[in-house]
DNA sequence: GATGTTGCGGTCAGAATATGGCCACATCTG
DNA sequence: CAGATGTGGCCATATTCTGACCGCAACATC
């Protein structure tokens, strides 16, 4: 045969099968030399197909996947949902090369030879119908999720080159404990040798991974979970506001549905509201939409540069 | 690439998602040259797939469906990729019985029995490294997205009761085309029959839905994609925003990051945005994040509003 | 344990195939 | 119409593949 690729998958086509096939038969069927086969069925190896074989008498070449799989281990349900977090986990991204997403992408196409036979036919449907919008997050690594993964269980030290907001690349050298996605962000919880501090990195912003072979003794998480230290975190930089709206308090609610706001009726048409916010820009959205007077009691300088924006707003034209 | 099958079988990985691939990026990936790859796709083609291009801006290589495909394995990243798909799918939504992102948990537990060993220590590791926070969206039944599969692979029309924004529920008679999955939402592309025109539905406020007998003939969809469609809709209460803003072209990209904004340099410091927005509210975080001056050429209703905000923060105190 | 039948992998000389660069051309979009 | 994409022929060179040969390993049967 001409064509190594083509009598490749040919030669895939009949191991798929699952049956068992004697060197002689596959010799025969391929019109090669028993050593080519031979070389075809290590280049099937390579490529991570398990090819079983049994000398001997009686002796042959089968391709275990089909029969390895253990049958109904995955329900209906089940199955639909790996094709469809793959689907959407595709979908969010830039399909950078290396990325989760771009062979999320990939494992797409091919999740149903995992599936039982039964299953197939219904994901085959199910793919046919299905389109999904791109979703602009930052891509990650599978390699690097992958490194700090085995670093972790390990309680090996790593390094890395972090890229903070203005662009600047610093070194850092950290025990890594716990990976935390969060509002379609990756996340490395971890101790930072250098400032003796909890710290939290975006994952996307990790270059230059390196392991290192030193290992470190694991101290309690600093909350019950990295979850838990990401919010703090997040709330760290935020600013006490408290402020009277002169609306009803169902209006305000829905007005502040996406932030957790405290709110009080004051009156029948007054409400306070009292929320955390590192900026005021975050106000604006709320109040714009809140067809209604307001007053910011604290902090001052939220006040102030509310008042700077609404003077720059009245001075165009 | 040293081996010829190896790059074959990568490229129908990569075709097989469906996607579009342009010539320069399927050959970045292969890292062979344009010639190369075009032999590659002749060959391809030589093998029964069938792969369309379009040549011109925009041009691209694409794998139609309905081709058989040898079972390919997944790769290292497209395993963990399963995984990871999974853990986000599963912390999206409300674990509702019956829900796809229940199905999800389930499955992520299980799913490393459909790895290669070597894969499963590895699947173990990052599981026991990672945290996901729950996305509050809605859930939709498993069961619904492949009872509607099904009946758009065999043209069955179906009944459904749907529940409105205003939460009250109308009964439906429609032809089912596209599934889309559109900013953590699901969506149904049909033929709405009482109508007589396209809705799309989502499929979270479906109830009650029965597949009928009765099959329908397959009619031309309102876009070239479902997705396309969905975001007409989402298009449609939309106005074309011009404004002018002073502040160079990088500044104005970074603050309308999340913006299809066309950007236009008019000076070193000045930059022409245009883009479309249903409200006006939407505009004030990118203004607020620059601290530029600007001008709303249009529409004028926009400046009006965005005049009277600024009043009503300035009228504070 | 001996025998026969299978699969295994290294080596070699010659044959076959693949590659990138170059080119003129076709097709599509804005 | 200009520019950006895909197309396919040609060529010199590089790379890979092949069958034959061989000694060996693993298995079933007698």
């Amino acid at each position: 045969m001409a064509d190594v690729t083509q009598r490749i998958l040919a030669l895939l086509a009949m191991l798929q099968t699952g049956r068992a096939f004697s060197g002689d038969e596959l010799v025969a069927r391929l019109d090669v030399s028993p050593r080519t086969l031979r070389r075809d069925i290590d280049r099937l190896r390579a490529y991570g197909y398990p090819v079983t074989t049994q000398p001997g008498p009686g002796g042959h070449y089968r391709l275990t996947a089909g029969t390895a799989l253990p049958p109904l281990v995955l329900d209906d349900d089940e199955a639909i949902a790996t094709l469809l977090g793959l689907a959407t986990l595709s979908a969010t991204g830039r399909a950078a090369e290396g990325s989760v997403d771009e062979a999320a992408a990939r494992a797409y196409g091919k999740v149903d030879q995992y599936l039982p036979k039964r299953l197939r036919h219904r994901a085959g449907q199910l793919r046919a119908s299905l389109e999904t919008s791109t979703t602009l997050a930052p891509s990650i690594s599978a390699d690097v999720l992958v490194s700090l993964a085995d670093a972790m269980q390990r309680r090996h030290v790593v390094t890395f080159d972090y890229v903070g907001k203005d662009g600047s690349a610093t070194s850092r050298r950290v025990h890594p404990y716990r990976h935390v996605h969060h509002n379609l962000r990756w996340y490395l919880l971890a101790w930072d040798t250098h400032k003796s501090d909890w710290r939290v990195f975006r994952i996307d912003r990790i270059t230059g991974l390196q392991t290192s072979t030193s290992t470190y003794t694991p101290r309690p998480l600093p909350t019950d979970t990295a979850l838990d230290y990401l919010r703090q975190g997040l709330d760290k930089d935020r600013e006490r506001v408290v402020l009277t709206i002169d609306a009803p308090l169902p209006a305000v609610a829905d007005a502040f549905t996406y932030q957790e706001a405290e709110l009080v009726p004051l009156s029948d048409q007054r409400t306070r509201a009292v929320l955390k916010l590192d900026t005021w820009h975050w106000l604006l959205l709320n109040l714009a939409f809140l067809d209604a007077d307001f007053t910011v009691h604290e902090p001052s300088g939220f006040r102030t540069a509310l008042r700077a924006f609404g003077a720059r707003l009245m001075d165009r034209e």
